[in-house]
DNA sequence: AATGAATGAGCTTTCATTCAT
DNA sequence: GATGAATGAAAGCTCATTCAT
């Protein structure tokens, strides 16, 4: 039951794929063992958790601590003078963001019902602080009343998530249009509503 | 294993219900018998399904028949003279859409990789017909050429899918913005973005 | 889950022989299953009771259920005009109980303090009543004093307690003395001690 | 696997107490390890002993070295020229021995059964030997010819038993009398057996 | 002597499915 | 068409024991 051990860390790793890929329901703990390379079914894993849930625990924590930068988005909005290009690196990053946390999204997504508490407040902790912060920063860079940006927040960071979600969640391989262009055009939508 | 009878109705029913509250594999035949009147355990569910994926199936396809109207969305949006008005009609036909079908989409959400098969033809049929009829619409009466208006379309469906896959699948109570403040924020940007 | 059936007559009678002989925790639900003529380990058991703890449950019910005989043990020491008499006849009485009762007593010494619970009942039921039905027969027909009828009952039911306490949980095969030799030795020592 | 180390002492100290509390299936070697001050489920527990059975074999021959004094009992037994006072003498001894082997009566009681070898031994030796140490003392002392000390031995002895028993295997708080007003009573019933 | 780690075997329990009635 | 009963397979978890360090 020590904090951090190579193994406890195969375990987290492997589990997460797993959950990411089948389900938390869907993965046996013989599988995650098995992928760890420990016997399937010896209950080693018992040895580094108390129980599935807390291997469960402890991968979401650890998206989470990687996560904390996303939490203060204004840190990567730093002006650069220019709307546009500003609006260009919020959205690549935001994807980048969605995609290096696509196992995180996919379990989010499969077991928000089933598991509340722990992935509940993961779930709030991310969401709820994102849009959060890209609405402060709507409000300070493009003077939007708060009200406003909120809103404008809630219909712009939609769109990209909603385009990670139907790739990582939804397995939608397609809507006729490649990121660059998505981006391209996010921006010029998000650029005629800010005016100027 | 007849077409349609009283009791396969119900198992229908009460198995979608249950599919969309606690996942598929977080319901066991014995509820989904117990919810649909009949013994729970006794498998009275056999004698109306093969098995429990085709519970299943025949769910799904019942809400995709449904759906036979969303997939041409065009039909809905006949010519007002006023954008802002179609826009808006349009946007919020979707919403309702998407709330009168959330089970489907909540089953979609947690099951679309654990249960390849089904779940993927029906997500596919819905999210791609609906993506392309509303770029045909964009392209029709906004004039947009045809890959301008598939990105747009991207962006802005991609709006309005988020905030009920927020609501439904991931549970988040709230991000700051009551619907109609939504609909209007998001009419207003996709006009900006058609320009006139 | 029916309240009664063969298979489940099966299931509390293999249960309760098997507890009797190798404790509720030495013995497996496959065991039982076997014992009972279902499939070792398919969990057919769960058909007719909760857990396996309910089976105990059940065993004692049943076990206690028959007892109620003993806890007026009054009603056996009918009025013989002969104390003599009437003591052997107790005293025969009360062995044969214990004796008809040997699972239970098994049970009861193994299981006192890690099934608190339902035991604990158990024992207070049928111990103290059968103590506290002796005292009041002392008291009526002997004419003891409340306090010395308990106390000369205390004393006296714990030789014959003890006898099959050593036989059946302690497995000492005997301390020299054949039953009648104990019957007339107990007889002899309530006599002297009861007075003419 | 010294024969005897500080270690060792405090293994078997814990093991015991922890077999009388839980019994001995219902004690993890985890736990004996813990109790015992090194780090639960290391298997310290191994350096000092081949098996879980033997740190049983161990505890229960510790105790059993203890008990060589009571073994002979007529030790304590010496002439006190009073048959009352020589009486109460040993049921006061007995009853305080019962007491301090409390911890091995009930693992005596619990697990007679499920590990005959070892825990048989020791009952045989503990009971015959006090059993047949008091028939022989009754014999020399009372003057009762062998048989029938044997007998009333047995049911003596049995009474001061079942005392302890009912308190310490079976858990019963009380049966309505106090150890004084027991140990009073019985050898009451014990002088007006012997007569004189 | 003690520990971190691992393992094989076992446990209780759940469940989709089948079948005679 | 519905039920009571049964079953094979698998799940999460515990535990006595071993072993390299």
């Amino acid at each position: 039951m020590t904090a951090s051990s190579p193994t406890r860390e195969r375990i987290v790793d492997s589990a997460m794929r797993l959950f990411g890929e089948n389900g938390y329901r869907g993965t046996s703990v013989a599988q995650i063992e098995e992928a760890a390379g420990l016997t399937p079914g010896a209950g080693g894993l018992y040895h580094h958790f108390r129980s599935k849930e807390a291997v469960l625990s402890a991968g979401i924590e650890r998206h989470l601590a990687r996560l904390d930068a996303l939490r203060d988005i204004r840190r990567v909005l730093t002006d650069l003078g220019d709307l546009r290009a500003e609006l260009t690196l919020t959205a690549r990053y935001i994807l980048a963001e969605l995609d290096s946390e696509e196992e995180l999204l996919r379990i989010m997504a499969s077991e928000a019902r089933s598991l509340p508490g722990i992935v509940e407040v993961a779930i709030e902790q991310l969401v709820s602080s994102t849009y959060a912060g890209f609405a402060a920063w709507l409000h300070d860079r493009a003077a939007l009343p708060e009200e406003r940006a909120t809103a404008v927040a809630a219909v712009g960071l939609g769109s990209l998530l909603s385009s990670r979600v139907l790739r990582s969640v939804l397995r939608v391989t397609s809507v006729g249009v490649d990121d660059d262009t998505f981006v391209t055009t996010w921006v010029e939508m998000m650029h005629a509503m800010l005016g100027e």
